[in-house]
DNA sequence: GTCTATATGCTGATAGAC
DNA sequence: GTCTATCAGCATATAGAC
């Protein structure tokens, strides 16, 4: 541990042949979309022969499957524990731009695994394979429950309006990075910041949005 | 003329058969993306043998860059004379206004042909083809220049970090419609509030965000 | 111009030897 | 568990009859 793998991501030295398999599709499917990706590419990818991913995952359907519940798993949790944390309108301020520092992390995130977790999410937002209610169920909507009990503590929760506006308006400033493969954050990054301070900006631009707009109620 | 047609992209019947070709394939690359229509289901939908793809286009590709040059000619057209109109601080959130009506309405069409520009530059930016370069060339700066024009009226043409934040930040929330297929609006519009709506608030509620913060400083 | 028939290549999946 | 060989299906594209 601590050389340079992709926090156990790793598709060729040690491990069994199944974990190679998963790994390698996991780089794969996330790089290709799930329908452009070929089992082919994978085995390539994994050093291991093409019969071997029909021999330990049932087809590759249920590889996708497999790999989107090990992804995901890691790599959103932190966040939900976010709104436990608020007391007061600075703590409710803070959890905000923790959401918003971390949403914007991962989506724009530029190496493994938080980038293939972006690059997965984006591709199922936009053209969504036959797994998409499962990752929308499993992963999706917990997230977006999460983020509206947060949001719910400065906006009254009768009214959905308000709610849904700045919901919409925080989570698309957020998820575009994900969803614009050739790179957003490249776009409108002057060329004298450095990409991470530039995020960071972004994020900071977010949160002033909202501040100035927003603020704390009661915790629910 | 007058009838039911989607603006003249009928792909069944009169026209002849190269315009034919050229309307089905934009429903059906629309509908599908770009790799996963087949020139079969092009030709199912204009009643077309398979082999005429090939004498009126030279190629898959060649059809798909006549499709993306038709259709978004007479689209995004409309936008670009709204800079100058400017005048004043008035003028200048009238035209703020319209362009974030107009993006929205069109990344957030039902109805072809608009929910057709809507697909494919969704498509193009998150799952690019090999024709993306074209598409970005041809559409995408363009639109981008314009509307960074907007924003300079209003912002220090030297400070760029504030313009890239604006621009990306109202940009994100107007095409999120476009790159989110299952329906962003559906997802946020409550159930009392009807659709057309909905997106009349979530771009007032956008323009409120811009006059807050930003006003008129001279036109350029 | 329009058709049928076909060439060529890649896909996911599997049968059966070892 | 791992391999080779192969199947059936669909893709784009084209040759050649009409």
């Amino acid at each position: 541990m601590g050389d340079n793998r992709n926090n156990g991501y790793d598709s060729r030295e040690g491990q069994g042949t199944q974990e190679r398999i998963l790994n390698a599709a996991t780089k794969v499917f996330a790089e290709r979309g799930y329908k452009d990706a070929t089992t082919r590419m994978i085995c390539a990818e994994a050093n291991v022969n093409v019969a071997l991913v029909n021999y330990y995952f049932r087809s590759k359907a249920e590889l996708y499957k497999a790999v989107i519940a090990k992804l995901f798993e890691n790599v959103a949790k932190p966040m939900m524990s976010l709104p436990d944390a608020v007391r007061d309108e600075e703590t409710w301020r803070e959890a905000i731009r923790l959401w918003v520092r971390r949403a914007i992390a991962i989506c724009a995130a530029t190496k493994p695994p938080e980038s293939w977790v972006a690059r997965l999410m984006g591709m199922e937002s936009c053209v969504p394979s036959d797994m998409a209610q499962d990752i929308e169920l499993k992963f999706s909507v917990p997230m977006r429950q999460c983020f509206r009990r947060l949001l719910s503590m400065a906006i009254d929760g009768d009214d959905l309006s308000a709610l849904n506006l700045w919901h919409s308006s925080i989570n698309a400033q957020c998820v575009v990075y994900a969803l614009a493969k050739p790179g957003w954050a490249e776009r409108f990054c002057p060329p004298d910041i450095e990409r991470e301070q530039w995020l960071e900006m972004v994020a900071g631009h977010i949160c002033e949005g909202v501040f100035a707009r927003l603020s704390f109620r009661c915790m629910v």
